[in-house]
DNA sequence: GGTGTAAATGAGAAAGGTTTTCATTTATAT
DNA sequence: ATATAAATGAAAACCTTTCTCATTTACACC
């Protein structure tokens, strides 16, 4: 069923594309680095080399079907892109990363852009905290 | 001169930590990585090992005489603290780094964290792009 | 349905930035 | 001066990610 979803971007149909495809959507875990991704198909029992997980995370990202967070300093974190743009939150503590809209921001960020003469590309806004569990434990 | 600054974050004065203050202090790059500061000493005729200018850096940054950015999925610059809280551009081409502040997006960051129940600790905010002199060339 | 071919995979090696280990040297308090 | 805890340098270890290359697989074509 997400077959054609691979060959509309231009991939092949593969177990392990589908694979880490299926775990990308059945997770309760919306944002996933490529060890998680690993990790949790090995769980379900199926065969993939590490390897080829960061090689197809990498494609779906290049073919828009999810984007990469780049925490910082560490590693990346995957989520499956729903057409919306949004930034993040994300608890020091727990590590939770919850996701935010502001245009008022969106909009700020395209001025300043214009105002330096830069032709913006991309920008990446992250917030740090202490999210309300941590708080309160 | 600077051994006073040195001191008073509870640091011995070391030639190490002299000199790679010296470099932050002197060059006309604000932004360097550990690696550009050790080749920096190196071309200066000082003798110092790479593992510790990591470590100084980071020393530096918890004693909060430089600031640590965190680049993209890569390595880490470092800049000199200067008490004013600001943000970045960065050229994807020529990887110039530029600084800019903005009061606007500083409140709505507080805002959003409060709306999410975060204690906010701190944000990160890079905007990337084709700077002024790289769209010209 | 076979079959050829280019693409995809897996295992392990390699890369790149950063941190750790540990023996040696050094700064500072006494 | 001297003792002691801290700092240093070199090399090894680390960690995430990418690359290499031999093997396997998907898909277009007959």
């Amino acid at each position: 069923m997400e077959s054609q979803d691979l060959r509309k971007v231009g991939l092949k149909v593969t177990l392990p594309r589908l694979k880490v495809l299926e775990i990308l959507e059945t997770t309760d875990h919306r944002h996933m680095s490529a060890e998680d991704v690993y990790k949790a198909l090995l769980e379900m029992g199926e065969e993939i080399g590490l390897a080829t997980v960061y090689r197809v995370l990498t494609q779906f990202e290049d073919a828009g079907l999810v984007s990469r967070l780049s925490i910082d300093g560490g590693h990346a974190v995957f989520e499956l892109e729903d057409g919306s743009h949004h930034d993040h939150l994300l608890c020091v503590r727990c590590n939770r990363i919850e996701e935010f809209v502001d245009d008022v921001i969106e909009q700020r960020q395209r001025a300043i852009a214009v105002e330096k003469g830069f032709e913006m590309t991309d920008h990446s806004l992250y917030i740090y905290g202490i999210c309300r569990h941590c708080q309160s434990s």
